[in-house]
Parts: C-alpha cells; structure tokens; sequence
DNA sequence: TGTGTCTAGTTGTCAGACAATGTAGGGTCA
DNA sequence: TGACCCTACATTGTCTGACAACTAGACACA
C-alpha cells in the first residue's frame, strides 16, 4: 500500500467547509450564500467561491438560479420521497450483485459493527456518517466507478435530508440491525432475500422522514 | 404553460460548443484541451473556461487530474461494461414504473415515429438523437427530477460511448423496433414483460459495443 | 390600484498577474 | 551507451480588480 498525500485545492477545502456547515445546520435551509460574503468570511477570491458553489450545486447541496445568490434548498416531502425514488434503484441493484457474489465485504462489516458500537446516547451526526459508510462501503465493493459516481451524486441530498429531519431519526441500534440484516442476506448469497431487506430499510426510513417533513410543513 | 426565454450564459454556450465538438469526434479521444487554448480559440476568459471544463468533468466527458490539462477518455471496453451496468438499473426502474401506470407517454411515441421515419440511410449522429430522446422520454414521463438527474449524468458517457464506437451501431430501424417493443409492452401495463424487453435492449447495446471496443484495442 | 422609474445589491464576465507544479529536453557522470 | 539530475518551458491554481447586466424592492405618479 502506498501511502497517498491529497493536497487539497483551495476551491476543495472551501466546499468541504460548507457542505460541513451545511450538513450540520449551521447554515439554514432557505438562507443564501452570496459569493462575496464568502469571499470575505474565507479570504479567498471570486473565482474560488464560484468554483466551489457550482461543485455543492451538482451534489445537489445548494441551488442557484441565474443572477441569484446560492442558496440551501429547503426539502418538502415530495422531495424527500423523491431522493429515496431515486436512491431505491442503486442500493437495490447493488445488493443484488453482491449477493449473487456472496463475498464478504470487510468494509461494510467494519461500518455495521462501528454503527453497533456506537450505543443509542452518540450524537445525531456519527449515527448519519456510520449509516452512510454502510451504503458506501456497499456500492464501493461493487467496484463501478460510474455507480459510485451515481450515489455520490445523491449523498450530499441524502444526507441533507436526514440533517433538515433528524427528529425523525431511529435510534441508531435499531438501524445497526437493519443494517447486519442486510449484510447477512447478501452473505447468504440469496439476492432475492438481500433486495427485500434493503427495500425494507429504504421503506422505513421514507416513510419516517417523509411523515417528519409533512409535521414540519403543517407547523410553518 | 408559460413561455420560457432561455437566455444561455457565456460558460453554458462554452460547454455546449465542446460537449458537440467531443461528441462529433472532431475532438479525439485523449486528446488535450488546455485552457489558454480554449481562450484563445473561443475570445472568452480563463475563468468561463474552467467553469465549462467542470461541466463537462461532471458529465463524464472529460477528466482532469490537477495540474493537468482536461482530456477526453478513451472508452476501454470495462468502461463501456460499467457504464451500461450503471445504466441498467436507472432504465429499468424507468420502465417498471411506467408500466404499473400503463398511461400513454405521447413524448416517447412520438420519439419512436420520428426514429421510424429516419430510415437506415440517415447519419449516424441523427440516429443516436433519436436513440436518446426516447430513453430521456421515458424517464422524463416518470417526473422525478433526481432520476433524470441522475440520468442526465451518465447520458454524456452514453453518448461518447456510441459516438466513439459507432461502426457497432446498429441500423436506425432495428432500433426503432426495439424501441416500439419497450413501449408496448409499457402500454399493456405488464411491468415484468416492460422490464425484460428493456434489459434485453440494453444487452444487446452493450454486446455489441463492448464487441467493437474489444475489436478496437486489438488493432491499436 | 396599477404602472413606470430609480437605486442598491449581486452575479456574469473580462483582463492581467504570479506562484506552484508537471514535463521534456539536454547535459553530466559512471 | 545508459542512468541520473537539472534547468527551462508549459500549464494550472489562485489572486486582484474591474465593469456590465440583471433582479428586487422602494418610491413616485397617473
């Protein structure tokens, strides 16, 4: 193994900064980013910020319409319902593959029994990132660059979804099980039982963040 | 339905310009693109070409590595396997959906008519439009802006796929037919029957391109 | 009430600059 | 001759500063 430095761009950091704040409230649903605020609260240029909002743009963090600030995209239920439409398909053909294969996969073993360790009182943001890093760990053992490239391209609204709703959220042991349920399946080389039980984990946690987005719309 | 003026920015004119220029094979595979070039060649500013390159990165039709100029990939025959296994399921959802409505889809038949009137003696670039508006027709229908998304982030690839692979394209009139299988079989509402002429059609693609980029790197 | 005008704020685009990095060619040494 | 190093060039990453174009909101007016 070859250790790796990743120099980071000054365009990269900028929009890992705010797809963390974001990500972690900080910058509200609804609020707008405009470029020479940012310039000015990072010290960097123009061209920077510009390059690092239309990166949050394609991952669907942040909108912009033209000769408009960028702003943080407020989530209805009808897009939530409509992330998890979209997201069904890859998780979906993912676990299929796997499970014809019925390879271990290290990495998502790794992220279940860290989400298991994690105990119901660890804050809102390490439950999201371990559940993430199960779905991850699943579509990176798939190998396809392009599949990856898909979800990734989802993950930024996923997670924007589950930090905009987390009241909504399961405690994180009951999804840790959900998730080895899963695991297990796949290890059992059964795709058929493996699908059912990934659609069954996306059901649930549709139906628990849309009903949280619908309480939310009826208290505005 | 309001009238829409699409007034197009310097950056997306860019983008466009190049995306058909890649697309038409004016622009090689590997070949480079460096900035002050583009400046040059176009009369426009370095940072409107560096926020077209991204769009384009984004769409999978070119990469850049830091420090180096943008290049378009050449599509080995892997690449041309992932891109239909990412394609596959995003298709395949399409058409499930599709079929348990069992509505009429006026924008995917007119679609297959205008594939049909083609004949087998139009330009191949011709036929891949017509190829892709069908697809983009069903998935469009669905109405799930993230689908198309993520559909409309592999359909670059697609297109350079066939664009570089053309010689294994098949006539415009089998394709059609093709075509005019998925979508009857979408109208009787039979989601299974939907579902297999669709991932039959996909296969038959990728055997055939897969064939030809196979046939390629032998004689390179 | 509805219309037109003005102004401030913001984005879209341009020009020019410099440092950091990658590449290729030539020169040195074994 | 072949391997290695080093310098010059090409290119990107980033910055500064500037101006036109556009949007929205406030205001005056019919």
């Amino acid at each position: 193994m070859t250790l790796q430095l990743q120099p980071v761009s000054a365009t990269e950091a900028l929009a890992r900064s705010l797809r963390d704040r974001i990500l972690s409230g900080e910058i509200e649903p609804g609020s707008r980013l405009p470029e020479l605020e940012l310039v000015r609260s990072y010290g960097v240029a123009r061209p920077t910020v510009r390059e690092a909002l239309q990166l949050l743009v394609h991952q669907g963090l942040l909108q912009r319409r033209p000769n408009h600030s960028a702003c943080v995209p407020e989530l209805t239920p009808a897009a939530v319902e409509d992330i998890f439409y979209a997201r069904a398909p890859l998780e979906l053909h993912t676990v299929r593959t796997l499970a014809e294969r019925g390879e271990e996969i290290p990495a998502a073993r790794a992220a279940v029994e860290r989400f298991e360790a994690l105990g119901d009182k660890a804050h809102w943001s390490e439950a999201v990132d371990a559940d993430l890093a199960f779905h991850v760990a699943l579509i990176d053992a798939v190998g396809s660059p392009r599949l990856a490239r898909l979800h990734a391209a989802l993950e930024g609204e996923i997670r924007l979804c589950i930090a905009q709703l987390r009241p909504a959220w399961h405690t994180p042991s009951a999804l840790a099980e959900e998730h080895r349920q899963v695991l297990d399946g796949i290890l059992a080389g059964s795709p058929p039982a493996a699908e059912a039980r990934m659609r069954e984990h996306l059901d649930k946690a549709v139906r628990d963040l849309t009903g949280r987005a619908r309480e939310r719309e009826r208290d505005a």
